[in-house]
DNA sequence: CGCGGCTTTGATGTTCATCAAGTAAAGTGG
DNA sequence: CCACTTTACTTGATGAACATCAAAGCCGCG
């Protein structure tokens, strides 16, 4: 992890209008003064579950997963967040400590915005704490929604499920790098590692996907997201 | 459904203190204009996933259960909320559209405030606001843990899981009357009613537990820890 | 170049869903 | 209020889905 200086201010960044946008000369500068860019490698912990909240973490670069770790001290992946999204939006306003850890999966680049900014800045402008409102709400919603809809399949709609959302959701492409190993790929549908690999070796010979190391090409789409719906 | 005019105002209300309690005369009236009480009978559906959002939902007395309908037509229960807490929380802010349903597990009382007058009281209270975030950000990770919880565990730590969740969560007691048939707490677990059952009936003949009809009684509240831990 | 983590496949056993079938309880209309 | 119908509850038997154990090849990195 290193400091950056890349952004001279919040008021050039190409994310100001995700969340920035409606503020005043006044509540640009109090974000601006407290703000810091960090980068991260590939593999470091942002946050640990259980440290304090002092800061709100917004994300420029890069792919991260939000995961929590339970007493067998084995990782359970709620979801992975793209640029232009919050870090750590849900545990910031419902206490004082992580809920779940945040770590890197490419080199990352963050800003860090002091709690306390933040918090004034909701003080003068309600416009601004309604967007946070709404965007708290909508980070929830789909962390609920991606445990619900797994919840409903088995391993084949599971694993089918995880490679459209990188499709859709993360690369906007039928063919990725896939950003995540085998294994976190089962910590996210609640699989073991053995049957995640066993299901993507069966979608690749059935022909659905290519599977060239950590490259996936989605031969079939139509069919993948029948398997996603049914399986 | 019908309404009611228990409460004169808000001022009255024993759960003032939980959100509404640092407001001014002018925002106390804001809020308290536009609710209306309403009394649910058990059973009684109060939202439907996928209706519009025009109000914020208040607990007073009884006891809901937040779900979701799949593909299937099969329910998926989320949660299950007490006098005090919000209803809406989570989707009120995100969207337009509910994205679950509520449901009465018994006779419950309402009371509902007009969105714009929320939202009024926002704009001039930053406090407010504040308050909300934080029970919004409460709400969710609650849900989030739940399953995060019960993605762990085997049929016999769901079973005790949601056992202990009610006697700690919901009743404060070691003896209560289920408010949820077998096939809901299935739904909550994500298993068929079925094996649910069957587990009931281990915990009962292991002297965990003691079943008569609706009512439990938790006889070995240490062992269904230790269930609700490593099963 | 070798060590540890990741990946892969196979064999085996456990857990759980499904099917079946019957009893108990709770609504419902006459 | 009772017959009737529906829904909830319960247990057993069977098979399918999945975890676990085992073993070996692969890859990146120090």
């Amino acid at each position: 992890m290193k400091i950056t200086t890349e952004i001279e201010s919040c008021n050039t960044c190409v994310y100001k209008k995700l969340l920035f946008d409606k503020l005043s000369d006044v509540e640009h500068k109090t974000i601006n003064d407290t703000r810091i860019e960090y980068l991260f490698n590939k593999g470091e912990v942002l946050r640990k579950e259980g440290q304090k909240i002092q800061s709100f973490m917004y994300l420029r670069k890069g792919l991260v997963k939000i995961y929590k770790t339970d007493k067998y001290g084995k990782d359970h992946i709620l979801g992975i967040s793209r640029p232009g999204e919050f870090i750590n939006l849900l545990s910031v306003f419902s206490g004082t400590l992580y809920n779940y850890s945040v770590a890197a999966l490419e080199e990352t680049q963050v800003c860090e915005i002091k709690l306390s900014s933040m918090k004034s800045v909701i003080k003068t402008n309600h416009q601004f704490a309604l967007r946070l409102l709404n965007k708290i709400s909508k980070m929830s919603e789909e962390i609920i929604d991606i445990q619900f809809e797994l919840n409903q399949k088995q391993v084949r709609g599971r694993v089918a499920y995880v490679l459209l959302l990188l499709a859709d959701r993360i690369f906007n492409s039928h063919e990725y790098k896939m950003p995540i190993t085998r294994r976190e790929v089962g910590e996210m549908i609640s699989m073991t590692t053995e049957n995640t690999i066993r299901t993507l070796s069966e979608f690749r010979k059935d022909g659905i996907i290519e599977i060239t190391g950590k490259s996936i090409h989605i031969r079939d789409y139509q069919r993948l997201v029948t398997v996603s719906r049914n399986g």
